[in-house]
DNA sequence: CTACGTTATACACGATTAAATATAACGCAG
DNA sequence: CTGCGTTATATTTAATCGTGTATAACGTAG
């Protein structure tokens, strides 16, 4: 007698992982979406690039591709950045990229509680 | 002296570019999203994941893994499937795949709407 | 029985993506 | 001047992803 064809490998479901991604893209690329504004939180935090890289357990290449990808897509920068001095450098959230990150967060936030009830509802067709 | 300012019409920005994206993760992977909903309605075009992924221009075999991924991350199958007869075979999406559909469909309707004026202000910050 | 088109699966290959490593420029501390 | 940590970039390496190809099982038509 042959098994389920589908084994479904057990997994409870966190209200987190059905939460809905807001993504704003751009031309190709995602100019704004829930790891970037992490990522400027972290420079926010940490006043450099490396240090939001470490923190957030990324390459520093990879966080920095992020932030260039960000002052591409906006008319302004996002994040601006020294090299040498006493710390070495570093990278601050500019106040354009504040916004930036206020805005994306409020409409995350809205978009999340307008569909609330129905996402909790589909969360319950779900494997649990 | 710049020359004249052209429009773009090229890459002008749509309205869908900047169009949020709802995505429904589940664990690791991406139990529903824009490209998992098209999939399943060429499916119901035409009948089968082999056609459905000739007809959207991808390989079978990523067809068949995103319907895979469907099913394992719902509590019921979203696709069935049939082979050997008349026509070799076929993909049928159930009753329960059109449900997913359209309560995902309805649920990004309402998310981007929700926050359309945001989004049209936030794509005056983007680069033109 | 044979042919057909599809599902389901496996494997090879290339493309894309991410990480790891290396290096130069920078500017201040010492 | 030298050392340090950072930015910015390039190069190499590894991992992931996607396609293409191949094959078996399947069930109906002919």
């Amino acid at each position: 007698m042959p098994g389920p064809r589908h084994r479904r490998t057990a997994q409870r479901a966190r209200a987190s992982a059905l939460q809905p991604q807001l993504r704003i893209s751009f031309k190709k690329s995602i100019a704004m979406g829930p790891g970037k504004a992490d990522l400027l939180d972290a420079i926010d935090a940490t006043g450099s690039i490396s240090a939001a890289a470490r923190k957030l357990g990324m390459s520093y290449r990879r966080a920095w591709l992020l932030v260039d990808t960000m002052n591409e897509c906006f008319k302004a920068a996002v994040v601006e950045t020294l090299t040498g001095g006493a710390q070495g450098g570093g990278a601050r959230v500019t106040d354009f990229g504040h916004d930036i990150v206020r805005r994306y967060r409020e409409m995350s936030r809205k978009a999340a509680a307008s569909v609330a009830r129905e996402m909790s509802e589909f969360a319950t067709l779900m494997v649990r």
